[in-house]
DNA sequence: TAAAAACCGCGGG
DNA sequence: CCCGCGGTTTTTA
């Protein structure tokens, strides 16, 4: 199995990505490019076109475990909308608090739409920053 | 190891 | 502002 590792730029920041075919293991937001590109889609997705990634698996939605389950629900939000914490618990039968967890532990933002989730009386919280959580809403033509 | 405490990207009172 | 929430992580023994 070969394994891939690249990055595309967005904004001030650079999306790294680690796939294998379309099985994305690894997706993480840092300063600096990558020495090779990230696939195409992800590349077509930083371009405002925002339903490119949902061509990707990604092995946090395999099994029974809570996050696995929280992580599929999440992952079926589609591009332009959004939903509370409170919202993510009560479909997965939680609570809150273990979605935010979830969510911060997530290994493949983008592909799960973490940044989809926010809170129910404002944006919510994001690693590395909310300002990017905030861009990638926009991107989406969200507004909070 | 195993048990306890701490930690939170929240929400409702 | 405070407290309950619950899965995970860290600490403690």
């Amino acid at each position: 199995m070969v394994v891939n590792e690249g990055s595309c730029p967005l904004g001030l920041w650079h999306v790294h990505v680690v796939w294998s075919g379309d099985v994305v293991m690894q997706v993480c937001f840092l300063r600096t490019p990558a020495a090779e590109r990230a696939p195409r889609a992800f590349i077509r997705y930083c371009a405002g076109e925002t339903d490119a990634l949902r061509e990707f698996r990604t092995p946090a939605t395999d099994g029974d475990t809570v996050y696995a389950r929280i992580y599929r629900v999440v992952q079926a939000i589609p591009a332009g909308q959004t939903r509370s914490y409170g919202e993510v618990a009560a479909m997965v039968g939680t609570s809150p608090r273990v979605v935010g967890n979830a969510m911060r532990s997530n290994p493949t933002p983008l592909v799960v739409p973490c940044h989809r989730v926010v809170a129910k009386g404002g944006i919510g919280g994001f690693s590395p920053s909310v300002d990017l959580k905030r861009a990638l809403l926009a991107l989406e033509g969200v507004r909070v």
